[in-house]
RNA sequence: GGCGCUAUGGUGUAACUGGUUAACACGUCGCCCUCUCAAGGCGAAGAGUUCGGGUUCGAGCCCCGAUAGCGCUACCA
């Protein structure tokens, strides 16, 4: 009978928007807590309000959980398909006496609402149809009036549950208004739905956004009137923009997709977001300082709803950034490269190099990787032929027709040059230089932007290397062209 | 306005059940390395824990008050 219960958890976005990064970190917490623990992770769609509600923000949704790699154990399960069960729901809270129906329109409502703020007092539903009675109701009816259903909060006491971020969390009834379950179109409202679908899926846990707290004692009420037992709640502190003003599109990308898009990589996007409103206290490097760069496993592993913070966290993109480059530098080429095919595909870049050089070439920039899109911009010319030279390095570095000259003359040396290794080149490099009397440097740079088209480059022997004697010995010749191209722009 | 929540450097966080000069990371600045730029190494600045009271031998941790920010205040979710 009593087996050991194993945590069911749900993330339950409404498909009004894309995935924005605050239902990120909360479906994350949630996927994070069930594969901890072992449990399951539902996904539930919240498409009650029809008129924002689209398909194409469910793909959107979807795609994005997908490319955080957060996969539900079962659904997604859609709350339009579910009306049913509201109403039944709502049908038994009538039938013990905790909802009944509530014939004020739309319009009258609003109506009271603004008197009532313009005369001070507080703009609540005032309970008017509560005291109707059956006879009454039976005459609206007949009448063909239709109706919403309202539950019937208690007049006085207080609501109050055990939240496991924030501790104790009470309400007092007065402050609760009979708020309404079933619209009179027959749809159910949040309110009802979260309850409704929250204990027919046996949820144990409900892990969500801290701008839910708020209603929470509506729900508690509810399992109450219902009978059932409450799940476990824990809120989660919002993101907020560098302004400390809920993260919105003024701060800039709040659709998850658009970090992919950026060139993020997914586990450093996961990596960032899981840190931000939870910590899993001190995890030491062998330095004896704490470490944050923590891969998925390891951030299952870590993961425990103590460690949730209770005060709101600003979106650093700079941090983020720094997450990235690590990642990216953590990846191994072989894991890159498809991730920067995609961003290839969107360039035009077709690579003129063999599969087995483009990962040695991958592995050789990486380091100084910032995003993925670097690999189709500044490092176009690793993987390509086709490529332009930066106006800006080349002014800076092959302005002298001499050491243009020199370079073009370099190119022999190393078209003969059976030993083409990092020292190898160098030595030719640093040799041809003390023959010429010319600083190496002059070279080197030159060399760099003959080669990369910018004045940005890993060591310069291991370009070579790694770009191989071939192409080393064409660029070098074609050293003129990046003048030419950049004095006549097309 | 009402109700609720929160409050540690610019940002994210740490600080065992109150107990050393408040720690770590990002960012910033400087130096080193060097063929460029990152990275990396070394170092620095930056908070006396929102403010004011109180309890205590001792408070970032407990209590009260203030302030600020955020959330909710719909027949939205």
């Amino acid at each position: 009978m009593s087996e050991v219960l194993k945590p069911r958890v749900r993330f339950a976005p409404s498909p009004t928007g894309y995935l924005h990064v605050g239902g990120a970190r909360t479906a994350l917490f949630n996927w994070l807590f069930a594969r901890h623990t072992g449990g399951t992770f539902i996904l539930r769609i919240e498409d009650t309000d029809f008129e924002r509600s689209s398909e194409a923000m469910v793909e959107g949704i979807v795609e994005g959980m997908r490319w955080l790699g957060l996969d539900w154990d079962e659904g997604p399960f859609f709350q339009s398909k579910r009306l049913d069960l509201y109403t039944a729901t709502a049908e038994k809270l009538i039938a013990s006496g905790h909802a009944y129906p509530c014939f004020c329109t739309k319009e009258e409502l609003e109506q009271r609402r603004q008197q009532a703020t313009a005369e001070g007092r507080q703009p609540m539903y005032d309970r008017r149809c509560r005291g109707l009675s059956a006879d009454d109701v039976q005459a609206k009816r007949d009448a063909g009036l239709s109706s919403a259903i309202r539950f019937a909060t208690p007049l006085e006491g207080i609501t109050s549950w055990k939240d496991a971020v924030f501790g104790k969390l009470g309400f007092a009834n007065v402050e609760l208004e009979d708020f309404v379950l079933l619209r009179s179109d027959g749809i159910p409202t949040y309110h009802l739905s979260v309850v409704a679908d929250d204990m027919d899926m046996r949820l144990t846990h409900i892990i969500r956004g801290a701008d839910h707290i708020s209603n929470t004692p509506k729900q508690v009420l509810q399992y109450q009137a219902l009978g059932a037992e409450l799940p476990v709640f824990a809120h989660v502190p919002l993101i907020l923009g560098p302004d400390k003003t809920r993260l919105s599109k003024r701060h800039g990308a709040t659709s998850v997709i658009s970090y992919k898009e950026m060139g993020i990589v997914p586990e450093a996007f996961r990596n960032f977001l899981s840190l931000l409103g939870w910590t899993p206290g001190q995890v030491k490097d062998e330095a004896g300082k704490d470490r944050e760069i923590f891969g998925s496993d390891e951030l299952i592993q870590l993961f425990s709803l103590e460690g949730i913070s209770k005060s709101n966290a600003v979106f650093d993109n700079d941090k983020l950034a720094w997450f990235n480059m690590e990642w990216i530098r953590k990846y191994p080429a072989e894991k890159l490269l498809p991730l920067i095919e995609v961003e290839w595909d969107k360039a035009g870049l077709e690579p003129s190099r063999k599969p087995k050089e483009i990962l040695t070439t991958i592995d050789l920039v990486k380091q100084r990787a910032r995003n993925l899109t670097d690999f189709a911009g500044s490092f176009r010319a690793y993987f390509t032929d086709d490529f332009s030279y930066d106006a800006a390095a080349v002014t800076k570095f092959l302005a002298d027709e001499n050491a243009r000259s020199l370079l073009m003359e370099l190119a022999g040396r190393y078209a003969a040059e059976a030993d083409f290794t990092e020292a190898g080149t160098e030595a030719v490099l640093r040799a041809f230089a003390e023959e010429k009397a010319v600083k190496a440097g002059v070279l080197i740079n030159g060399a760099r932007v003959a080669l990369t088209g910018q004045g940005v480059a890993p060591s310069l022997f291991a370009v070579m290397v790694a770009l191989g004697k071939d192409r080393v010995v064409t660029r070098l010749l074609a050293v003129e062209n990046a003048v030419a191209s950049v004095a006549s722009p097309s």
